[in-house]
Parts: C-alpha cells; sequence; structure tokens
DNA sequence: ATAATTTTTTAGACTTATCTAAAAAAATGA
DNA sequence: TCATTTTTTTAGATAAGTCTAAAAAATTAT
C-alpha cells in the first residue's frame, strides 16, 4: 500500500514561508493584507489561496480574521526556511557569493523537494547553526536555536556587543553594511546616540562610524 | 532601457530539452508522439506546445512533420543539459549519493536559472568534463566534448575497452551494473558473443560475467 | 488507387494561479 | 450611534498547461 506524500505547489509552500515569516513578527495572526504586500500579489489572489491552504488544513482561517499556521503547515514552513539557509549557506562557503547575492537564488532553491538532498547538504557543510545573516537554521526536526539579540537601536552609551545578525536583508542594505565594516562577528562599541536624530556613532576596528536610527535598527548584536 | 531576457518556463524547458535528446537518436525531425512519450503526455497536448514554442521561434515546426530545434533553441536545451549534468557530478562528488539516485534531482535543479550559479559551480567542481553517468558536460559556450563510444554488443571476441558510458540511465539498470562491477573506468575484456542468444561473455577484473544482448547494447566502451 | 491504419491536429473542457471591479464586513471616529 | 474609511471577500475574466473525443492528414497495405 503505497502512502502519498501530500505534494505542495512552489506558489503554496511561498505562502506558507510568508505566513511564517509574518507570524514571527505579529504574535497575532496575520491579515489578508500583511501577506499580499509580502508576496507582491492582490488581496483577491491571496483569499483564494487561503481557503485553498484551510482546505488542506495548513492554515487556521476564518473569514475576515486574518490566518495562523497549523501544526503541519509550521512545519512545513520550517523546512523550507532551513532549505533556503542552508543554500545561502552553502552558497557564501563553497561557491564564494557574497551575501547580498545569494537570496534571490535561494528563493528558487528551497523549493527543490527532495529531503534527502538537504540533509546530505546540512552534513556536507557540516551542520551549520547560522546563515550567512546570521539567522538560525533549523535542523531536520525543525528544531531552531534562536539567541537573544538586541538591535544597535537599544544599546545605551558605552556598551559592546558582538554583530550576530540583521533584520533587514536588501543587498543594498548588505553591501552598505558590507562598506562599513559592519558584519557578522564584528566588535563594535557604542560610543553615543546623537540626541538631535538619535543616530548613533560607534566604533568598529578601531575606526568611529555613524549610523542613522533607522540603519542601527536593522543591525542584531549580543551583549 | 532594459534588455529584457526571455524567459521560458519550467515546462517549456522540459519539452526543448526532450526535443534535443530525441534529435540525437533521430537524426531526422521529432515527431510529436516521440515527444508525447518521452514526457508522459498525451499528443494533443505537445501540438499545443509545439505551436507555443514555435511562436518563440524555439523550433521549426511545420503541421504534421514534426521539429527541429532552431539556434536558439538547441542552445538553451544544450543550457539544460549542462545544468543537469553539473548538478549530478555535484550530487556524486560533493554529497555522495549513487550514480544510480541522481537523475531524479537533477531533473530539478537543471530549471534553475541563474547563469551566475552554473559558472561557479563548474568552477567549484574543476569544470569537470563527464558527469557520473559518462555523459559529456557542455561548457559555458555550449560547446560539447563528445568521444567515440561504441557499445560493447558491436565488440569481437577478444576486443579490450575502458566502460566509459551507458546508454540506459535507470536506477534498475545502474544497479545492476553496480553490482556486476560494469561502472566508468573499468577495463573488460569481450571473451565470446554465445552464438544462441547474441548474449557476452566478458572478463572485469579476472572475473568472467555474463550479459545479456540487451545489456551489452548499453554500456558504452572505448577500445 | 483505394481502403485501412496510424499519426497529428482541433475542439472543447478542466485546473491552478492570477487579476480588476464590485459587494460585504469590520474598524474608526465624530 | 451612525456614517466614513479600510479591509476582506466575491464575481467574473484571463493565461498556462493539461486532458478526452473527434476530425483531418499522412502512411501503409491490399
Ligand atoms: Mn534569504
Ligand atoms: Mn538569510
Ligand atoms: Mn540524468
Ligand atoms: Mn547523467
Amino acid at each position: 500500500m503505497i502512502r502519498f506524500v501530500e505534494m505542495n505547489s512552489y506558489t503554496e509552500e511561498n505562502y506558507l514561508k510568508s505566513i511564517y515569516h509574518l507570524s514571527l513578527s505579529n504574535e497575532e495572526s496575520v491579515s489578508t493584507n500583511s501577506i499580499a504586500a509580502a508576496l507582491n500579489t492582490k488581496a483577491a489572489s491571496v483569499t483564494d489561496m487561503l481557503k485553498k491552504l484551510a482546505d488542506k488544513k495548513l492554515i487556521n482561517y476564518t473569514k475576515y480574521q486574518g490566518v495562523t499556521l497549523t501544526e503541519e503547515g509550521n512545519g512545513i514552513a520550517i523546512n523550507i526556511v532551513r532549505k533556503h539557509r542552508l543554500w545561502e549557506y552553502f552558497l557564501v562557503e563553497k561557491l564564494n557569493f557574497k551575501w547580498d547575492e545569494v537570496h534571490e537564488l535561494a528563493e528558487e532553491l528551497e523549493h527543490i523537494t527532495s529531503a534527502e538532498l538537504v540533509d546530505r547538504l546540512d552534513k556536507f557543510l557540516n551542520f551549520p547553526k547560522y546563515d550567512p545573516h546570521g539567522d538560525p537554521i533549523p535542523d531536520n526536526t525543525g528544531r531552531i536555536k534562536k539567541h537573544e539579540l538586541i538591535p544597535i537601536s537599544a544599546l545605551k552609551d558605552g556598551d559592546k556587543g558582538i554583530i550576530m545578525g540583521v533584520r533587514e536583508h536588501t543587498p543594498v542594505f548588505l553591501q552598505y553594511l558590507e562598506k562599513m565594516n559592519l558584519t557578522i562577528g564584528k566588535h563594535i562599541q557604542l560610543i553615543e546616540v546623537v540626541a538631535f536624530d538619535a543616530s548613533v556613532i560607534l566604533k568598529v576596528n578601531k575606526e568611529t562610524v555613524s549610523l542613522s536610527r533607522d540603519a542601527a535598527k536593522n543591525i542584531l548584536v549580543t551583549v
């Protein structure tokens, strides 16, 4: 007797992944409009897909109420995130891509289905814990090793920290950080929060750099 | 002024690849039915797609006449073959998959679009010339290094050869070869073609093995 | 040369994922 | 509370890719 593995389309996977990411920042249920914005599509399209995902019991959905992932939907989403981050790690560590070049590629690679492939890739890469942007890579049981990170904007004068992640993944931001030497692993010390515009002045490698509050909010450190 | 890159769907790519492979064995133009058989679809579906590919000038198509690839269609097909074989090589050499396990995975990976990724993968793998089944890997200009191979079934008593490829890529056949020690690089000598059923007896590693004519036709050697 | 068979194309339908425009529900606010 | 605004859903279309059944063309056999 053959057991059918529930297959989800590329598109369904992207919806689940978006709902997953949106839940992390929202805590509440995720709205139709926020999904539409994340996936660059229209609210009407989202509603259609939500009905389908609800039929498949991957999300909890009641009209006008927004959605949450079911246990199963969550598992699928985490698996896609795992693949995304492992491929990003591979691209940077083995193929020498830069950290600002890998996200789009991983958006495609994350949909390759074989679980065996992912696990072998994981082993080949030596079971990395974090991706090139500092985001945790779920293990093959879906467990995620979160670390407690705070944005530079929350530091006080004199506080030291090590850069461990970023909140914003656009190439333009990552390239900017690269140029400012503010990459993963760098030790920084906050010198001063400027009263005028809440921009910050900090030390990296003995150099003094200035960052807008907006940039500071998107760089995560351990203290 | 932005230059648009002609994008082809996953499905279109598979049609082009099939037409490419079928042209190699056919020499003549490729028939609707043969494409349908290769892609496990129906002739009516093939006709629909042929019209579309012809509109895009990727194939030469006149009703009832079969098709050939245009220069451009051929280039796209070869690029997919390049990706397929490079990924197969990666899976075997880096992730330790067996040669009978990689084809299906490569069927997915070959559709990842980035040319930059393929070239970096090629470099990472040290520009391999042949895939795990002995098939030549096109370089990034589309050039293919073909070697002159003949099937074991064409050898005469006493002829020696080195296994360089296979014509049949099904897991069951590859697993059988593995068990018989008839893998790429092995030196063999044909002892006798049995008159009764044209099966062959040959030596590999000092051992004597017997192969059906059908198997012998699907193993390729250099003499 | 005509009939029978095979191959290929057309016609019409279905599925998935998308869209715009309009209707309905929920939230906001005076 | 009742009107206005915002959010979400429904209705109806469209495009890609597939299918079955039927028609047309090409091939083969008598
Ligand atoms: Mn990413
Ligand atoms: Mn990342
Ligand atoms: Mn293959
Ligand atoms: Mn191969």
